[in-house]
DNA sequence: TCCAATGTTTCGCC
DNA sequence: GGGCGAAACATTGG
């Protein structure tokens, strides 16, 4: 569920409750939830991972982490939910995931210039942010989410794959035209992602994640944990360069 | 039945 | 204090 573009799918579900007023709030979420009653939803946003709920003076921040979920208007059976939010004409749930309660605006918190999805998406940035890392593996840098906010595992392998990289390949090696690549591939595998996502089609769609063979050459697949997370990478070790 | 997985934070240890 | 690994959270499908 969780990478940045199923995110923006979920705000976009909840889009048409911004406006509309909380008559109670339920849940077994860590955070006061007495401060929601009776309160508009000013708006709704989205930065990477994070679903926000803003209110006047706070926002809810969702993070549905791995195995989160959602419902909107049809509560789940036998199920409580982290988060319930009942409105006029609707009921918005959230199982399994992370809920806090931040005082202020989300402007003061969020780069909204690194959300790999976001209208506010700087490029030149995320660039310059990778040339500040020493010695960083590529397969962590798809996964800063300071650098590619929204950018997760799934688009993390397909990625590489476009690009024929290798995961563990050093940023500092790699050419500047391919750092370039990357930045730029990483935002539209993303809406590729999201367009796959919203049809039901994206689990056919993947290239070498989670595949036996690779597409180009029909080599098998390498599947292996990599990098700081030790977050499974699947490349392929003959078309897939390795920087160092 | 068991294991791993689209994620992140926190804790303990060196 | 940084860095690393493990644990914690907890659901689902292969």
């Amino acid at each position: 569920m969780p990478e940045g573009p199923s995110i923006v799918i979920l705000k976009e579900l909840l889009l048409p409750y911004a406006g509309k007023i909380v008559q109670s709030a339920e849940g077994n979420a860590a955070i006061d939830l007495s401060r929601l009653s009776r309160k508009k939803i000013l708006g709704i946003k989205s930065w990477g991972k994070h679903t926000l709920i803003c209110f006047s003076d706070f926002y809810i921040r969702i993070h549905l982490l791995m195995f989160g979920s959602y419902s909107i208007n049809e509560p789940k059976e036998n199920r409580v939910p982290r988060l319930s939010l009942r409105l006029k004409g609707g009921e918005l749930n959230f199982y399994t995931c992370q809920v806090k309660l931040v005082e202020g605006k989300p402007d003061k918190d969020y780069d909204w210039e690194a959300d790999v999805m976001g209208d506010a998406w700087n490029a030149a940035k995320a660039l310059e942010k990778i040339h500040t890392l020493d010695s960083a593996l590529v397969c962590d840098v798809l996964l800063d989410q300071q650098i590619f906010s929204g950018s997760g595992n799934i688009i993390k392998n397909e990625v590489l794959f476009r690009l024929a990289v290798h995961p563990e390949s050093q940023v500092q090696a790699m050419p500047q035209s391919i750092l370039k690549k990357l930045v730029k591939e990483t935002r539209s595998y993303s809406f590729d992602f999201y367009h796959w996502k919203k049809a039901n089609v994206l689990r056919k769609h993947w290239l070498i994640y989670k595949k036996a063979i690779c597409p180009r050459c029909h080599t098998p697949v390498t599947s292996t944990h990599t990098g700081k997370g030790k977050r499974l990478s699947c490349f392929c070790p003959d078309c897939q360069q390795l920087y160092h």
